[in-house]
RNA sequence: GGGGGCGUAGUUCAGUUUGGUUAGAACGCCGGCCUGUCACGCCGGAGGCCGCCGGUUCGAGUCCGGUCGUCCCCGCCA
C-alpha cells in the first residue's frame, strides 16, 4: 500500500464544526475512518477525529481515481480529504450527527496510514473487556465517551487553577523523591544509586512540604499533584492518584471549608453548569456513625438508621436482649413501603454466608431480623416477642406506618453499623434513590484524633500525626488519648470520601505531646521528623488545609463508576499496566548498580 | 492475607445445572455484488490450546484439585 504524505495540506476544520452555513466551502478534513458504507458506486465514510464525525462521500463522477482507491479504506485508517461542503439530498440528513445536515464531497484524498483490524471496535456502543481496553488503551482512548471524560478532567483542572489563582494561591511543586515516613500507608521505595543501601520514598501526599511552605510564609499554596500509596486497589483507588492539595496560613476550619465550598461551587458551575447548594451541611463523626453507620454517608436519600436498643433491652426477644446486656446495640433501617419485599430476599439475609453472597456484607453479622408492618398485624419472627407497649415504642422511634419493612441488626457497634450501612446502600440503589445527576456534599467533622491499634498495641493517628487536637481535649492526651477529638474534617460526596484535611499543629510542644501519645519517643521523633520539629520552633504560623481526591471528583462529575475511566493510563487491580507490562524485572546490572540483591520467596 | 464473580471464535456472549454426534449466535474480518447510506443491504467464506497444569472417567468446555489473569468487596488505604 502506498501512503501519501501530508504535503502542503493544512486542516481547515475539525469533524464537528461543519454545518449548513458552510455549504459551498472548500475544506480539508483529517481523521480516522470510523465506518465505510460502500455501495459500489458511492462510498460513504464516517470520518472521525476527537471532536466528532463528518460524513464524506466518494463519487466516481467527481473523482474516479479517488473513488477507486477508497474501496480499500478500512476502519481506523488515517486519511485526509479535500472537498466541498454541500447539503445532503432531501430527507437524507442524519439528526444523530452534529454535522448531519451536510457532507463533504471528495475532490482529492490522501491516505496517511493504514491500521490493522483493531482488537475491538472503536465505537462508543460496543463494549470490550477492561483488560483488553487497557492493553490497547491508545485505541480505547479514541472512543468519544472516554475521551470526553479526559476532556472534562482537563477542564476541571483548569477551573480549579483559575479559582485558586484568583484567590491568591501559589502553585508550588514539591519533591517526588523524598524520604519514607513511618506513619500511614505503605511507601513506594526508590533505591539510591549514589547512596548505596538508602532509599527515597514517593510521597503519599506532600503533607510535610506544604506545612513547611506555610512556615516559609507562602500563606496560600496549592498543587495538583500525584500521590503514591502502595496499598491494594479498588474501583476508586489507584496506586498513583491525583490530589488537589491546598494549604492556608492564619485560618481555622470554617475558612478552609468556605474556601473549599467556593472552589467546588465554581467547579460545578463551570464544568456541569450545576449550581451547588452552599454551604455544605456538616455532621460530626459521631452523628454520621449514629445516623448512617458510616463516616461517608450518601445523603442523597434519607432512610437513616435508628437506635432501637431501648425497645429490646428488657423484651422477651432474648437474642437481642442478651446482646444489649453484653454491651451491644440494636439498630434498625425502616424501608418505607417495602413490606411487599419478597420473602426470598429476607431469607437471603439469614446467616453469615447468605449475607456475604447476596448482599456483599462481610462484617461478620449473623443475620438480619425483620418486621413487615401491616394495617392489622405485624409479620415476622421478631414481632411475636414484643408486647403492645414495646411495639408502640418501636413504631414511635422508627416512624413505622403500615406497609413498612423494618430491618434489625444487633450486636457490637463495629458490626451493626457497617452492616446497616451496606444494607442502606443496597436498598438505596435498588429503590432508585441514588440519582447521579444529584450532588450531595457533606462535611464530616470532629474525628477522633487517635485510635488504638490492637496489632501493634499502640495508638495511631486517625488522620495524620500533624493534626491538631480540639483545644479543650488537649488535656486528655496523657490519660485518655482515645477520647481526644481532632480538628480534622472529611468532605463526602454521594457516599464517596472526596477530600480531607485538618488544622495542623503549629506549636513545637504540642507536636511533641502528640508524638508521645503515638508512642514515638524523643529520639525517634528527632530522627524521623527532626526537620519538622525544628521548623516549628522558628515562627510557625497557625495553618491548615485540605486535599481533594481529584480522580474521584472527576469520576463523579462524569457519572463514571471507576476512577480508571477518568485516568488516561490506569493500572489493574494487581497494580500492573497491561499495555507496558509494568512492573517488570530489571537486569542484574541495574540491581548491582543499586547494590540490591533479590531474595524471592519460593 | 481473605470472600465472591468471570475466563469458550478478533470481540461480546450462549452452551457447564444433568459429562456423550461435527462447540453455536451476534458483531467484526475476508471475497463478490450494489449510486443515497449512516447499526447500509444481499450472496459466499475463513476463523476455536473452551485461560493453563494435573486428576476422575470408556469419554471432560461441562465434574474434582491446583494455578494464572481480570473485576467487585473485606482487611489495608496517616
Amino acid at each position: 500500500m502506498n501512503f501519501d504524505s501530508l504535503g502542503d495540506w493544512e486542516r481547515t476544520h475539525d469533524c464537528c464544526t461543519l454545518g449548513s452555513d458552510y455549504t459551498g466551502a472548500e475544506v480539508i478534513l483529517m481523521g480516522w475512518v470510523q465506518r465505510r458504507r460502500d455501495h459500489g458506486g458511492l462510498i460513504f465514510i464516517d470520518l472521525r477525529d476527537r471532536a466528532g464525525i463528518t460524513q464524506v462521500v466518494f463519487d466516481p463522477q467527481r473523482n474516479a481515481e479517488a473513488h477507486q482507491r477508497a474501496h480499500a479504506l478500512r476502519p481506523e485508517h488515517v486519511i485526509g480529504v479535500r472537498g466541498e461542503v454541500r447539503f445532503r439530498p432531501e430527507g437524507m440528513t442524519n439528526p444523530k450527527l452534529k454535522t448531519g445536515e451536510i457532507e463533504v464531497i471528495v475532490d482529492e484524498y490522501r491516505l496517511f496510514n493504514t491500521s490493522l483490524t483493531p482488537p475491538f471496535q472503536v465505537e462508543p456502543e460496543v463494549d470490550a473487556g477492561e483488560n483488553l481496553r487497557l492493553r490497547y488503551r491508545f485505541l480505547d482512548l479514541r472512543r468519544p465517551n472516554i475521551f470526553q471524560n479526559l476532556r472534562t478532567r482537563h477542564n476541571a483542572a483548569q477551573a480549579v487553577r483559575q479559582y485558586l489563582n484568583e484567590n491568591g494561591f501559589l502553585e508550588v511543586e514539591t519533591p517526588v523523591l523524598t524520604r519514607s515516613t513511618p506513619e500511614g500507608a505503605r511507601d513506594y521505595l526508590v533505591p539510591s544509586r549514589v547512596n548505596p543501601g538508602k532509599f527515597y520514598a514517593l510521597p503519599q501526599s506532600p503533607q510535610l512540604f506544604k506545612q513547611l511552605l506555610m512556615m516559609a510564609g507562602f500563606d496560600r499554596y496549592y498543587q495538583i499533584v500525584k500521590c503514591y500509596r502502595d496499598e491494594d486497589l479498588r474501583a476508586d483507588r489507584q496506586p498513583e492518584f491525583t490530589q488537589v492539595d491546598i494549604e492556608m496560613a492564619f485560618v481555622d476550619e470554617d475558612q478552609i471549608c468556605r474556601l473549599t465550598e467556593g472552589l467546588l461551587g465554581h467547579l460545578f458551575e463551570k464544568i456541569l453548569d450545576h449550581k451547588l447548594q452552599l454551604p455544605f451541611p456538616r455532621l460530626t463523626y459521631d452523628e454520621a456513625l449514629a445516623r448512617y453507620g458510616t463516616d461517608k454517608p450518601d445523603t442523597r436519600f434519607g432512610m437513616e438508621l435508628v437506635d432501637v436498643s431501648p425497645v429490646f433491652a428488657d423484651s422477651n426477644f432474648q437474642i437481642f436482649a442478651k446482646l444489649i446486656k453484653a454491651g451491644g446495640m440494636v439498630k434498625a433501617l425502616n424501608l418505607k413501603g417495602q413490606a411487599t419485599l419478597p420473602r426470598s430476599d429476607l431469607d437471603k439475609m439469614q446467616g453469615k454466608e447468605n449475607l456475604v453472597n447476596h448482599y456483599d456484607i462481610q462484617t461478620g453479622a449473623q443475620g438480619v431480623a425483620w418486621i413487615k408492618v401491616q394495617e392489622t398485624n405485624w409479620q415476622g419472627p421478631v414481632a411475636k416477642n414484643l408486647t403492645m407497649g414495646e411495639k408502640e415504642l418501636l413504631a414511635d422511634t422508627a416512624g413505622l406506618e403500615p406497609g413498612d419493612l423494618i430491618l434489625f441488626v444487633a450486636g457490637e457497634s463495629r458490626v451493626v453499623n457497617p452492616t446497616l450501612d451496606t444494607l442502606r446502600s443496597h436498598f438505596g440503589r435498588r429503590l432508585g434513590l441514588m440519582d447521579n445527576k444529584q450532588f450531595q456534599f457533606t462535611w464530616i467533622t470532629r474525628f477522633p484524633l487517635l485510635e488504638y491499634d490492637h496489632d501493634t498495641k499502640r495508638y495511631l493517628a486517625v488522620h495524620h500525626p500533624f493534626t491538631a487536637p480540639v483545644e479543650e481535649d488537649i488535656g486528655l492526651l496523657t490519660d485518655h488519648p482515645e477520647q481526644a477529638r481532632s480538628r480534622a474534617y472529611d468532605l463526602v460526596l454521594n457516599g464517596n470520601e472526596i477530600g480531607g484535611g485538618s488544622i495542623r499543629i503549629h506549636h513545637h510542644n504540642l507536636q511533641r505531646q502528640v508524638f508521645q501519645a503515638l508512642g514515638i519517643d524523643e529520639e525517634e521523633a528527632q530522627q524521623k521528623f527532626g526537620f519538622m520539629l525544628e521548623a516549628l520552633q522558628y515562627g510557625a504560623p497557625p495553618h491548615g488545609g485540605i486535599a481533594l481526591g481529584f480522580d474521584r471528583l472527576v469520576m463523579l462529575m462524569c457519572g463514571a463508576t471507576s476512577i480508571r475511566d477518568v485516568i488516561a493510563f490506569p493500572k489493574t487491580q494487581k497494580a500492573g499496566c497491561p499495555m507496558t507490562q509494568a512492573p517488570e524485572k530489571v537486569s542484574l546490572e541495574q540491581l548491582l548498580e543499586l547494590s540490591l540483591k533479590l531474595d524471592l520467596p519460593g
